[in-house]
DNA sequence: CAATAACTTGGAACCGGTTCCAGAAGAGAT
DNA sequence: ATCTCTTCTGGAACCGGTTCCAAGTTATTG
């Protein structure tokens, strides 16, 4: 028997006659042999492997994003390659190594803005990519409209009858961060459409974890006119404001209407008002997208939209008006 | 200058010339050379690569330790595969392609124990592994004691004066999740040990999320003579309950105490009293472990037990007295 | 029955690194 | 000047698969 022989067996291709094909595997399970992956992988050359690149996981919506990816891959023949990327200077070298090296077969970039060099440098590369909840003209993506996102939450208080509405977001200018730009965006059209200025002082940042967002919500909250609703850029930090109210006493909703964003599980237990964007869908799109740009050879960027909806639960109803 | 010269420069090898180094430095940068990492792995039969097995991230406990894996491997030169066992059969796959293919250096098994067989695989395999809230004599791993965490938390319940405790956990006789049965069997002879007989209607298993446990919750609390206390084999359940008290409108924890049984980070925006198990700790522990197997070439078994504490919160008080 | 086609099979060449060995070049000793 | 010892360098062999080509078999056809 010769070693291309064993390798067609191996490799189901058919022009083996059925004889040799049984005692080719007679011998192999005799010899309890199994493949190398890694001579397959080389020789090849597909790693049969996605490499997932994401911020380290302290945010629980990447961690739903990411059970979303493992869901779409489950019945796939793709495993997974986890690079998290606890430092800016460690996302740079995995953007530059994955895209350049046969590593893996395909990239997703969850959450984490490439910059236009490093976007040209997917593009070029032979490795197809896709971005999930990061956008870039040059590359396949899975977003979510935020200024829509923006518009919703605050055109819902508006109706509610809020005027005093509070944005308490991560840092606006980050790089890192860009969707909180867009929702800010939404939110100050919006206020502006209505006819109602923006104040600044009703615009607090901060990092995005949830004791951070409940010194700012006490910021907000102790000012001398604070707002009757606070619009927080994501679940967590509308936790952190729920925290915050708690220990100030506040009712909720009669005394502060708190709308988050994001749409992750402990929302639906804490009951809280939300913009549902779809994490776990977010993921397996990415990974429907990504499988398509490996099946085809085609690579034209395109967009995926994921429909999000304002999601109405408890904590946000009309303003009480004080005496 | 020949192959094996760059290669020498590439891997930091002493004995190349100064002139010739830089040489060679320069054309690799003239030409953007990468080296291939499959072909590297094929070389050196090391893959710089450790396998994760867990069961898809359904749990947050998973997640947590998880989180942890991460943590520990991000200073070091490993990468991580995420191999995520949706199916036994899927579990068992894993067990034997990780284990005797050189696919990672070494595997870390979260939350899956497993057979004497597959045990006895891992043991002889050429690939280290650690177990991870799992054990098996034969193998390396990190756990906790979960008779004594049984134990801890039924006593505090007996101490505060509670007699009608209830069990609400997994199924005891599931292999996929043994620790319960270790922790119902502290409950039994906690409960037995201060005179208090065990009884059966206060025994409820199911499946181990938040809607099962709210139904077992309500069978419990519709009971002629309900109990006053429940302990629930994990937060997720624990959190069941808290939902099924509410709906009931029973006050936590002045008709109800509740302990749980992890230490997700819920638990502690929930404000429930629980058993602190450090699952972050678990993971980060498992990867030194690991570690230290890839180092030295010794491997006899060994088992690190992770403490553990009841953090009492707000979910657990002494039973009030009905009329 | 010879010629041709179709099907099988064996193995060299290749994937892209690392490692080891042999030999070249330079330094030091006699 | 010759010999020996270091230090450095080039490249064959190897890791363990796949693929392609050439050759051997068997079947088909005129």
């Amino acid at each position: 028997m010769g070693i291309g022989t064993v390798s067609r067996v191996l490799n189901h291709n058919p022009s083996v006659s059925e004889d040799t094909r049984q005692r080719v595997l007679a011998a192999i399970a005799e010899l309890d042999y199994r493949p190398n992956p890694i001579a397959r992988q080389l020789s090849t050359g597909r790693t049969h492997t996605i490499g997932v690149i994401l911020p380290y996981l302290t945010m629980p919506s990447y961690v739903e994003r990411l059970r979303g990816v493992q869901h779409a891959l489950l019945d796939t023949e793709y495993d997974l390659i986890l690079f998290s990327a606890g430092t800016p200077a460690q996302r740079d070298t995995y953007f530059e190594d994955l895209s350049r090296t046969p590593r893996v077969d395909g990239i997703l970039v969850i959450s984490l803005p490439p910059t236009d060099r490093q976007a040209r440098q997917f593009a070029a590369s032979r490795v197809p990519t896709v971005l999930v909840d990061a956008y870039h003209p040059d590359l396949c993506c899975v977003v979510v409209d935020d200024i829509q996102g923006g518009s919703m939450v605050t055109q819902y208080l508006i109706d509610l009858g809020h005027r005093k509405i509070a944005f308490l977001g991560d840092f606006l200018e980050t790089p890192f961060y860009p969707s909180i730009r867009y929702r800010f965006d939404g939110y100050r059209r919006t206020l502006e459409k209505a006819g109602i200025p923006f104040q600044s002082e009703y615009l607090v940042e901060g990092d995005n974890d949830r004791s951070t967002a409940r010194q700012l919500a006490r910021q907000l909250l102790t000012l001398p006119d604070p707002p009757t609703a606070i619009f927080a850029g994501c679940d967590t930090q509308a936790i952190g404001v729920l925290d915050t109210a708690r220990e100030m006493g506040l009712r909720i909703p009669t005394d502060l209407s708190v709308i988050g964003y994001d749409g992750i599980r402990d929302a639906e237990y804490l009951n809280l008002t939300t913009v549902e964007q779809h994490l776990f869908t977010s993921g397996v799109e990415g990974v429907k997208l990504l499988l398509e740009l490996l099946a085809k050879t085609t690579s034209a960027p395109c967009q995926k939209y994921i429909p999000i909806e304002l999601t109405m639960r408890g904590t946000a109803a009309p303003p009480i008006h004080r005496i």
